[in-house]
DNA sequence: AGCGACGCTGAAGACCCGCTGAAGATCTTG
DNA sequence: CAAGATCTTCAGCGGGTCTTCAGCGTCGCT
């Protein structure tokens, strides 16, 4: 299941992506209005957490934002006490639920695996294409049956190539997503990642899993890899 | 069995955890509602012991968010004097059972072992993974039949990678859990205890149950270990 | 066919990460 | 209080991994 937190708060988003990360989650952070508004159009998301008070953009703006562009994904607003007030006007901007500060970690959980259900993603914990299968929580990866030894780049790569599987991936996004977010080095070294990739889970197999698009980016072939 | 002592009086509670763990008991403790809530969502337990009176968020609002997160633990409030109305109201808000202060410890062992074994049948109280046994309740370990002698912490950092045999575990989840979880210090303690653990628990036998993800933590492997 | 842009890949060195032995601190036990 | 076990810190080592770079291949366009 992929979830976006826009927090401005870092020490609490980080600790968010990683209690997440833990559960299975793919989590995407971002730390103002902005750009969490451009970060949820770039990505297909289940969920969007949004903290109220940010930077830039509250999250009342960007909630209602979203939802004027159409936007499917389920919102939980973190509301920073627990006036009604603010519930109300969270869920008049289209929020579908909301989370009063503090809250507990458990039911924060809970509320996201209920609100994904509701809209209707699933946690795939294992991701099947073809004979190749990506298990983002054992971090294995195997083709053919046969189990693939995969440093951590190249299965970072793998993962956000898998979670968006079929679809074109531009490398920009591999390089915000697997390295810093404000890297600013040469695309190249995905490029090399991917090579990488390929020869231990395309080379030898038959059809090519991992494509390119020349001038746009990386696919993962969702049919018999 | 698993318990979690959620008490602010740091006396009382350290006089509980080791009564507690004398009788076999493995036992976690937080000291305010908030750390509390995190902790019961964080590890599997039996039993929650809630005091009432804590600062941050108080007994009653930690128990009802717990359930309303869909927690299944047994919890037991501490009532700090014996009028119904506390009493009530704890019920109310999803206890099992409680306990007016002060109490007999010898009352609170009894009213814990019952309310484990109301609750309890689900946890599993032994993980097997392939020749490597491990005894969550008994805290103890055989490898290959053999019994294996294991400190404090090499058994609890075990026994958090085997409830999540497969998976990895990253360095700072093992900290979070088995360390306090403001634990600011280097994650080489958890190295030098895996190192420790390995020794006793992997080599001389032929496969490595304790596998190591570079870059992202640790894993127990699942089959034949 | 020719040209330019884009992508691929082998090599090499820097870098990072994890492992481990040792020593001191701390806790437990008799 | 002393002895022993356990825990933590530290530093050095070793090796796998990442990045950079340059050269080459390939694709698409004219």
């Amino acid at each position: 299941m992929r979830v976006l937190i826009v927090e401005d708060e870092r020490r609490l988003a980080a600790a968010l992506q990683r209690g997440l990360e833990a559960e299975g989650f793919a989590v995407d952070v971002a730390h103002d209005g902005i750009t969490g508004l451009r970060q949820a159009g770039r990505s297909p998301y289940d969920v969007v957490v949004l903290d109220i008070m940010l930077p830039g953009l509250n999250g009342y703006r960007v909630c209602s934002m979203l939802r004027a562009g159409g936007y499917q994904a389920g919102i939980l607003m973190l509301t920073a006490k627990d006036g009604e007030w603010d519930e109300a006007e969270a869920l008049d901007t289209g929020a579908d639920d909301f989370l009063s500060k503090p809250f507990s970690y458990v039911v924060l959980v809970a509320r996201l695996r209920a609100l994904a259900r509701r809209v209707g993603g699933r946690q795939p914990r294992l991701v099947c294409l073809g004979d190749l299968a990506v298990d983002l929580g054992a971090r294995t990866c195997t083709r053919a049956g046969r189990p693939v030894r995969l440093t951590a780049r190249e299965f970072a790569v793998l993962e956000h190539l898998a979670l968006r599987a079929g679809d074109v991936v531009s490398k920009r996004d591999i390089l915000d997503a697997v390295w810093d977010e404000h890297y600013d080095g040469d695309a190249n070294v995905v490029e090399v990642h991917v090579s990488a990739l390929r020869r231990k889970i395309d080379t030898a197999y038959g059809r090519a899993a991992v494509q390119t698009v020349r001038g746009v980016g990386y696919r993962l072939a969702v049919d018999g890899g």
